[in-house]
DNA sequence: CGCCAGGTTGATTTCGCTCAAGCAATGTGG
DNA sequence: CCACATTGCTTGAGCGAAATCAACCTGGCG
């Protein structure tokens, strides 16, 4: 498996770009040093899986560039994308910190550059440095806050009302201001994921864009969508409570 | 507000039943003195509120004896019930760590016992006795993983299931297995609770409880459920797949 | 050129919500 | 002690949102 999987260029920590947005950035120069030794690189293209759900986790994984998808698959076989994750963005520590294996399957939705730090290095440097636990459980917190308001929301809120909230969520990443006021955003996302992303088929979602379109709320295009007026958006999501 | 709630007598940390179960089981004895000296205990009866979603956090709490529900409210008033905690569980820790106003409100399902621990003294315990955040970072990396599993179910499966999968849930702690291998369960919820935890409304849920009798599956009566066979609990949520 | 995966569209069915009424248990005031 | 509200639970009828099933595009790609 992952026959097209590589180890590449070695990445160098001192100069990543992502490091002082990262838990990491509490390292010393000496941990950072034994962090940077210890660590592998690889490269997955699209498609391919990082760890699977069920995994005994070996260690925790930083991105240092690309794109990775979380999903979880149920006896059927449906899948759901639970999270995106970023450049900067560590995974696998929430199973690392519960002494679980993988609740989820990692899979790269881009080509994306992983670092790979090993069970050991990580329990050696958390020992050593106080400040790096509270980083992890902040982040872990702040993950936590915002999965019990995806199940509320999963739970209470329609289609599109989600559907919507999953775009204002993908705004703040991919999108990109027009001379007009208007936005451009470039969907990283099949049209398949972003059902997963939501709970919903894809024929479902095809409805709610076309529903979307003729009212005027944003114009689809592959995946590139334009929403003229971003405060739409918010006036769409109070609309199902009336 | 609040006019029942008040000051009980004083709890002892040092003859709790329930510290050796708590993240709490870290502290030396020294701490503990700290801990069990600055803490306050209050008593709340069902109904009454220990704090609102949206307040900011002034301590976290330890419930000593009783349960507590935690619930989210929307735009519209539907309020969904996130989670259940029982005798020893920490609540307001997620709020604390992650640095933001609370996220749900927690609430008094049955007469509580709760002692209040002031930010400042966790933060001096924190700061002092790393194993006491390597406890936290447990449980909230556990809570997480079960969050996302909870969104993924909400998303994936019927009313049914759902309830099923609840079932399975408070049979660990509220059954008690009779002489004929049946198990008797005393919901500690009523019915619109029990709605509200799987997102649904009372009216589907008392058909869908209709249905589970109809099918041999479990009968109830007021807040006692009998399931004469718990392999027919997990069958059940396996139908759904056929 | 034909094949195939991803996406859209239409027709039909199913599940769960809404609205409305009835009922039992509990409480309250006269 | 009884008339009566009140609250929580159940049941029925109708409706609407979304899943399912099925056909049909489209754009790569061998």
């Amino acid at each position: 498996m992952s026959a097209e999987q590589h180890v590449g260029t070695l990445a160098n920590c001192f100069t990543c770009q992502n490091r002082d947005s990262t838990e990491w950035c509490v390292l010393s120069p000496d941990e950072l040093k034994r962090f940077n030794g210890s660590k592998i690189t690889k490269e997955f293209l699209p498609g391919q899986v990082v760890f699977h759900e069920g995994d005994p986790v070996t260690g925790v994984y930083c991105i240092e560039s690309g794109l990775i998808g979380f999903r979880k698959t149920d006896a059927e076989g449906n899948t759901t994308l639970i999270a995106l994750a970023n450049p900067g963005r560590t995974m696998g520590y929430r199973s690392y910190l519960a002494g679980e294996p993988h609740s989820t399957s990692a899979e790269a939705m881009k080509p994306s550059r992983i670092c790979i730090i090993s069970r050991s290095t990580v329990r050696d440097l958390l020992d050593h440095n106080p400040a790096l636990g509270f980083q992890f459980l902040r982040t872990v917190s702040r993950d936590l806050g915002e999965a019990e308001e995806k199940f509320h929301q999963g739970v209470t809120l329609s289609v599109r009302a989600r559907f919507v909230h999953l775009l204002l969520v993908l705004k703040e990443r991919y999108s990109v201001v027009g001379e007009d006021g208007g936005l451009t955003i470039e969907l990283p996302l099949s049209r398949q994921d972003l059902a997963a992303m939501i709970g919903t088929r894809p024929e479902t979602l095809a409805r709610t864009i076309r529903a979307l379109e003729n009212d005027g709320v944003a114009h689809f295009s592959g995946r590139i969508l334009r929403v003229p007026k971003v405060s739409a958006l918010f006036e769409d999501i109070d609309l199902d409570y009336l």
